[in-house]
RNA sequence: GGUUCCGUAGCUCAGUUGGAUAGAGCAACAGCCUUCUAAGCUGUGGGUCAUUGGUUCGAAUCCAAUCGGGAUCACCA
């Protein structure tokens, strides 16, 4: 089925060429937009790319490409060239049309673009610490960017790289042998995650200490940095750990299980998953082969010290060291390597890696070098960058304690839509348990909502105050509207059936309705194509409040006939089932009543 | 300093391959519940689209310069 822009595209496009045989005018040439509501008419199509090639004034063109469309096409009623734009009106039959062909799946293939095998890589986290607002926003994008590609028509999958291991691992393993007297998440009821992450906190705590007393001695600020023995120690355990001495991989694997029971519980809050997990105390040492590869290759050169280097200046960067003097393989080695594993595995079109945007020279180099080594799937590595999240006091940061903890701030969130429901009155009918869910969908679907409405690309600033807000701009808000038509359709018995709607005139919140709707497929495309889940954010929005006006201004139950009763509870009831499958992709909830 | 991203209403953000009088939300103000869920709707005020120049029928959008801000340029990950 042809969606009404797309076949007034290609109406536009023939009424070109027959008028004016050498314009040569192609479907794509032509744009489509929505009427501005100032102006009689649906569609407006823009007069000015032709004017110049054809030589004739807008109002001329306008005026014989309205006449040839109304009169060789049913479906346009009525045309008018305002200033280079040629507003047409569609016919309330093609609508009805429209209306009793509209299957959500079925128009949503036949948009779909491409059916790749792609890999999303995101979330990162480490061992040694719980969870932030940024991973939050990292995972958010995560999901929505893998449910987005594959409803576009690819075969997606999800995976996770931990990072398990290396100094910052063994300091709160350090930590946790000199202060924890044995201690467990178990017997201090603390989640492992910030159980482990208190002794990472205790390890710069009494780093900090050691290097006062040792600069209290009279030594420099670098020496004693260098000589604490808390950090000594730390530097000898993660020898120990690359030696694979017994009892360090044994506090090593206990400690991390700790994590990983914690993260679990975080992961499934906010409904990240992975198909496939990558440890990097696995993958660490992948990649040096390939350096071996490309020294004979030559894509790499190595220095008298030993070092072995690629030079990217001719690309306009830098030369990048790949392996260290001391034979050990650097972050961008470990990389390479672990994109040809990947590839390995699941030979991908397409590998994204959802990384912030500090990351984004690191990412242009991986590419680089991966294509200089002819690594297969190498042009189909995509930093999908995201800016940073501040805090309206500036960026976050752990010296200062204020890094936003992820559990922390669902649980806050959960704990206000449950506030603001009973203080709404709006408790009633509802179970125990079914208010908790409400809850959680209320409170963690503005959250989301509150992250992925920002372009990914763009930083952004987390506002508390304007986060919890229930009102706007929100997640609640679609929710709301979602909850509003399921208790409408319930209460006024619809009843879908086959019968043919005859629309006598409709009405402009229902026609604006309509318009509204029939955007989505393209909506979702260009979220695929651009890999941004906000676009979603902001089409979704602007549906529920066309429902909201529509609702306002035309009632159901007190409609003029049975037809316009039928007409509003199918528009109705298609609102609700975008509603539910664009926010379904971003990972949203939607309640049937709230 | 090199590279790179950004600058739109008091605040947070939209603004398609250049197209109509630059739009939402929040905040402020004024209205709307005996009628389908008021977490809603309607209205008002609020703009030198950082600045200057260029490209053209037409620029928030493209180009150049300037000002201001971020990121990055480790034998860290």
């Amino acid at each position: 089925m042809k969606l009404i822009a797309a076949q007034l595209k290609s109406d536009a496009a023939a009424a070109f060429n027959a008028l004016y045989p050498d314009a040569n005018v192609k479907e794509e040439d032509i744009l489509v937009n929505e009427t501005k509501p100032e102006f009689k008419g649906d569609y407006t199509i823009v007069l000015f790319p032709f004017v110049k090639s054809l030589r004739l004034n807008p109002a001329a063109l306008g005026e014989a490409i309205g006449n040839h469309l109304v009169q060789n096409h049913d479906n346009y009623t009525h045309h008018e060239t305002v200033a280079g734009f040629l507003n047409l009106s569609i016919n309330d039959a093609s609508w009805a049309h429209y209306l009793n062909q509209f299957n959500l799946d079925l128009s949503l293939k036949a948009n779909a673009g491409t059916s790749k095998k792609i890999m999303v890589e995101y979330s990162s986290p480490n061992t040694n610490k719980p969870l932030h607002l940024g991973h939050l926003r990292n995972n958010f994008l995560g999901v929505a960017v893998a449910n987005i590609l594959a409803e576009a028509g690819n075969q997606v999958g999800k995976t996770c790289v931990v990072n398990d291991r290396g100094v910052h691992i063994c300091k709160s393993m350090i930590a946790w042998q000199k202060f924890g007297n044995g201690a467990t998440p178990e017997s201090t009821g603390t989640k492992g995650d910030h159980f482990v992450g208190e002794y990472y906190v205790k390890f710069n705590d009494a780093y900090k200490a050691e290097v006062a007393a040792l600069v209290a001695d009279g030594k420099t600020t670098e020496q004693a940095e260098q000589e604490a023995p808390i950090m000594k120690a730390t530097q000898q355990m993660l020898v120990d750990w690359e030696a694979g001495k017994p009892e360090v991989m044994e506090l090593w694997r206990t400690m991390n299980s700790w994590v990983y029971k914690g993260f679990d519980a975080t992961y499934k809050a906010i409904g990240s998953s992975f198909d496939k997990t990558y440890y990097e105390s696995n993958t660490y040492l992948l990649g040096k082969d390939l350096v071996e590869e490309g020294l004979q290759k030559g894509v790499f050169y190595q220095k008298e010290d030993g070092s072995v280097w690629i030079d990217l200046t001719a690309d306009g960067l830098d030369e990048k060291l790949v392996r260290r003097r001391d034979g050990t393989s650097v972050y961008i080695t470990q990389d390479i390597g672990l994109a040809v594993e990947k590839q390995k595995e699941f030979n991908l079109d397409e590998s994204i890696y959802v990384v912030g945007d500090e990351q984004n020279y690191h990412f242009k180099v991986l590419k680089l070098i991966c294509q200089k080594l002819g690594i297969p799937g190498a042009d189909g590595i995509f930093h999908l960058s995201y800016g940073m999240v501040e805090l309206p006091s500036g960026k976050m940061k752990s010296r200062e304690g204020t890094v936003v903890d992820a559990d922390d701030l669902v649980a806050e969130m959960i704990r206000l839509a449950g506030e603001q429901t009973e203080a709404a009155g709006k408790t009633e009918g509802f179970s125990e348990s079914e208010l908790q869910e409400l809850y959680e969908t209320i409170g963690v679907g503005a959250l989301k909502f509150y992250l992925l409405r920002v372009d990914p690309k763009k930083k952004m600033i987390f506002d508390p105050k304007e986060s919890i807000d229930l009102h706007g701009f929100t997640a609640t808000f679609i929710q709301y509207a979602h909850a509003r038509i399921c208790s409408l359709l319930a209460r006024t018995e619809y009843v879908k059936n086959e019968i043919v709607i005859h629309t006598d005139h409709l009405l402009e919140p229902e026609k604006q309705l309509l318009i509204q709707q029939e955007q989505y497929p393209g909506i979702l495309a260009q979220a695929a194509m651009e890999y941004n889940p906000s676009a979603l954010c902001n089409y979704t929005f602007k549906l529920a409040q066309q429902f909201n006006t529509f609702f306002e201004q035309c009632s159901i139950v007190r409609a003029e006939s049975e037809e316009k009763k039928l007409l509003r509870q199918v528009l109705a009831d298609h609102t609700a089932k975008i509603i539910r499958h664009s926010m379904n992709l971003l990972g949203i909830k939607v309640p049937n009543k709230m």
